[in-house]
RNA sequence: GCGGCCGUAGCUCAGGUGGUUAGAGCGCCAGACUGUGGCUCUGGAGGUCGCGGGUUCGAGUCCCGUCGGCCGCCCCA
């Protein structure tokens, strides 16, 4: 038997409905922020996954699905969204500022583990020409109004990377500073050199440090934005915690970052939602200059967390007596959904009048509307209240 | 990439120390009930025992490999 590739799975039924449950909820509240919907392709050349995400992160190291397509170029299916929007923004001419929202399949190559597959849903926005503090407060509040639209308990944790130079500085400063530490795990070792900051958020050393907090790396003007979005938040009544070893697995992340975790899920798969600035994103990929920022949410984590519940519309079920009555059933069947009725029926020949009442209430239907002599020659039907069992009479 | 547990019917699982035609519950189909579902009873369909090797007179059972699942680590949504 052919089967789904390891890690790729089938969604349907109350898996289904919940996805959709949640897509529709960020869908509605995002519309209130004015977003514009866009869809890009899945798979893009190799290069711009490389060049955004970052050559050195696990990402694109050991994570990207990359192959060459029939004519030798080398494509990738993405491994997240922004930086195919980025790209849809610059070529497509977009003009600033524009709100980008998206949603769809995101591929990577992992272990697969609970809420964890290696085809996976992302919902985001990407706000491009947006700076300041109330740009980031905007993005933040936008994502954390998300969450609170499905009843999730969440916590926002946020951290700021400083502007360009200073995540410079501090990068450069702790190249240095690891150069003495021979305890670094082997990944660390190669990150020392890549990309310093991605140490702080390793759990086996960054226990073993004492860094300075990358505050003091950061000027006052940036510190002073940094705090009014602080405020914003709080004003608005996110919850927000400071947590200055953030730093994110992306490295086009600039100023501030953040990750709303769940209070529902513990572990290590609580991030259901993660975002952050990256002003230098846009012209890296061969655009202006612009100011950006965004985030992003797993659905598939998500859904994990969300209560089920799922209301269907009352179902209207037809059944006939014999077969020769088919074709005044399915007439009837078309008008209920005329109506704006949810209606079905079954059509292999010869079922008896008892198992299309069976298959009507494994359906869950709430009403049976019966087609047999009686009410062809009178044209009245009798429909039946499952949940009841009372019946009554109705024409036509 | 590393570690632990696990692959038997559509689903959940039984199948001491290897021994005839591989079982149960649920689900599915049909009937009991010739115009009425749920409950009950009766019958029926459905299985390459994940796959490939090996040991053996004989493997669902033991050994090796491989693929897949769950969980944890790493990392991430």
């Amino acid at each position: 038997m052919i089967k789904t590739l390891r890690g790729f799975r089938d969604i349907y039924g109350e898996e289904w409905d919940k996805f959709w449950y949640i897509v529709e909820t960020f869908r509605g509240i995002l519309g209130r922020y004015n977003v514009r919907w866009i869809d890009t392709p899945i798979v893009e050349q190799a290069e711009l996954f490389i060049r955004s995400v970052g050559e050195f992160t696990d990402i694109v190291q050991k994570q990207m699905f990359i192959f060459k397509d029939r004519g030798g170029r080398n494509v990738a299916l993405r491994p997240e969204g922004t930086a195919g929007i980025v790209r849809a923004y610059i070529e497509n001419g977009f003009v600033p500022p524009v709100k980008l929202a998206y949603f769809g399949p995101m591929f990577r190559a992992e272990r697969p583990q609970k809420g964890r597959y290696r085809q996976f849903y992302q919902i985001g926005v990407e706000f491009i020409g947006y700076d300041g503090s109330h740009a980031d407060a905007e993005c933040i509040l936008s994502a954390y109004e998300c969450v609170r639209g499905l009843d999730v308990k969440a916590k926002v944790y946020i951290n700021t990377l400083g502007g360009d130079d200073a995540k410079r500085r501090f990068s450069s400063f702790l190249k240095d500073y690891l150069k003495e530490m021979d305890f670094l795990c082997e990944d660390c070792k190669v990150r020392r050199e890549k990309n310093p900051l991605r140490v702080l958020d390793c759990k086996i050393c960054s226990p073993k440090l004492e860094v300075p907090d990358i505050m003091e790396f950061v000027d006052e003007e940036e510190k002073r934005d940094f705090t009014k979005t602080l405020e914003l938040l709080q004003k608005f009544e996110v919850p927000i915690e400071r947590d200055p070893k953030l730093v994110r697995g992306l490295d086009y992340y600039t100023g501030m970052v953040f990750e709303i975790k769940s209070e529902e899920l513990e572990s290590a798969q609580n991030t259901i939602l993660s975002g952050g600035r990256y002003d230098d994103l846009v012209s890296e990929l061969g655009g202006k200059d612009t100011p950006a920022c965004g985030w992003a949410a797993g659905i598939d984590r998500i859904s994990l967390i969300l209560r089920k519940e799922s209301k269907k519309d009352e179902l209207y079920f037809i059944v006939r007596t014999s077969d020769e009555y088919m074709d005044i059933a399915f007439d009837i069947l078309h008008k209920l959904r005329k109506c704006g009725k949810t209606a079905d029926m079954i059509f292999d020949r010869g079922k008896s009048l008892r198992s299309q009442m069976k298959k009507a209430n494994k359906l869950g239907a709430k009403w049976v509307v019966f087609v047999g002599e009686e009410e062809v020659k009178s044209g009245r039907y009798k429909i039946r209240d499952m949940d009841t069992g009372e019946e009554s009479i109705f024409t036509i």
